[in-house]
RNA sequence: GGCGACAUAGCCAAGUGGUAAGGCAGAGGUCUGCAAAACCUUCAUCCCCGGUUCAAAUCCGGGUGUCGCCU
């Protein structure tokens, strides 16, 4: 059986979703989603989702499938990302998987191994209060006695981390090194990273948060508090959205909101492509200012970008 | 033309004689169950010239510039 599956990513504004879309179209192949917030239902607009029409002209798989209020972890996301891709490979079908949640590409570029931890909230919160109480210096040192190869690892500030560390220890395991990672061996993957010119980045979320807004961003993110989502969710915490309540509680005015949501976002980015560079087996495809994405496109299946197909929108 | 204030990194800004706080932006990095998260590192010699002093961003004189007020 044929066990080719795409990746692609990159940092976010590249235009991963077209190329991925024009991709798929070429080879008949299905998008499989990976980025964090388009799994939430809801959240169209503020997580720059594909179009309903792309939607339905190519099958796009992991949009929408939770609901804001649930909470996702990589664990939730490995499992019905890899049993997805199964079921389009056992239908003879290539799955393009999209998105730049680094961290869930991890769970199906790797053989990670989360375990099989009950979600425990009870513990964490203790562990929370216990941190707020004493201090991140004390839980780091917590740790240290329980898991010092862990606590090596994790910067003591960095009190979610070792948290997670102190529970995963608790429940048997510890917390793995990324430093050891295996490929999966099921899958052949085909690794794309799509980047461009910082500058032309910066300059295209500049614009596309401009858009956002007026695809209406704000509308979205008020029927969001209208259905009475907790403004703490961590899908509520999402750029975008986090701005766009504080603009809509009054806490700034709406130029303000728009400013945070570009450069958290350029901050993201800036992330991604740090977090995307360990990667040694990737193909980076720098993108240049014009292309059209049918010429990306040929670029990733042939690696010469000679060839002109479908797909004639430039990018800008 | 006169009087006064100010001049510190890309921006905001502390420091008033002892060898340049902090924040933002920028850049680099960490990462196995919240990852659009959480966390870390890094970035100036103080407008120019001269003087006083062991020592000046800090004091004095002179430039230049900006702002305010007055005529």
């Amino acid at each position: 059986m044929n066990n080719t599956v795409f990746i692609i990513t990159g940092p976010t504004a590249t235009g991963k979703s077209l190329i991925a879309y024009y991709l798929a179209k070429r080879i008949g192949g299905e998008i499989v989603n990976c980025d964090s917030i388009q799994l939430y239902k809801y959240m169209d607009i503020g997580s720059a989702k594909p179009s309903e029409q792309e939607m339905a002209r190519i099958p796009h798989h992991l949009y929408s499938i939770c609901m804001p209020d649930e909470s996702m972890t990589v664990a939730k996301y490995q499992e019905i990302a890899t049993n997805t891709i199964d079921e389009i490979l056992s239908r003879g079908k290539i799955p393009v998987v999209c998105g730049g949640t680094g961290l869930y590409l991890n769970s199906i570029l790797y053989d990670m191994d989360f375990g099989a931890n009950p979600d425990n909230d009870k513990r964490r919160e203790e562990l929370e209060r216990l941190a707020d109480e004493r201090g991140s210096e004390y839980m780091h040192q917590y740790l240290e006695a329980l898991d010092p190869d862990a606590a090596s690892r994790i910067h003591p500030n960095n009190v979610r981390k070792v948290i997670r560390a102190i529970e995963a220890y608790e429940y048997g395991k510890g917390i793995g090194d990324i430093n050891n990672l295996k490929m999966n061996p099921k899958y052949d993957f085909k690794f794309y990273i799509i980047n461009m010119d910082r500058e032309w980045l910066y300059d295209r979320i500049n614009r596309r948060v401009h858009k956002l807004i007026n695809d209406g961003l704000v509308t979205e993110v008020s029927s969001l508090l209208a259905k009475s989502y907790d403004v703490n969710l961590p899908s509520m915490q999402g750029i975008g959205y986090k701005e766009s309540i504080d603009y809509l509680y009054g806490k700034c005015d709406l130029a303000t909101a728009i400013s945070e949501i570009q450069k958290n976002t350029r901050h993201y980015a800036k992330r991604q492509l740090t977090w995307l560079r360990r990667y040694d087996d990737a193909n980076w495809i720098e993108i240049k200012k014009g292309e059209s994405v049918g010429e990306i496109v040929d670029s990733i299946l042939y690696y010469k970008p000679e060839h002109f197909s479908n797909g004639q929108e430039k990018l800008r």
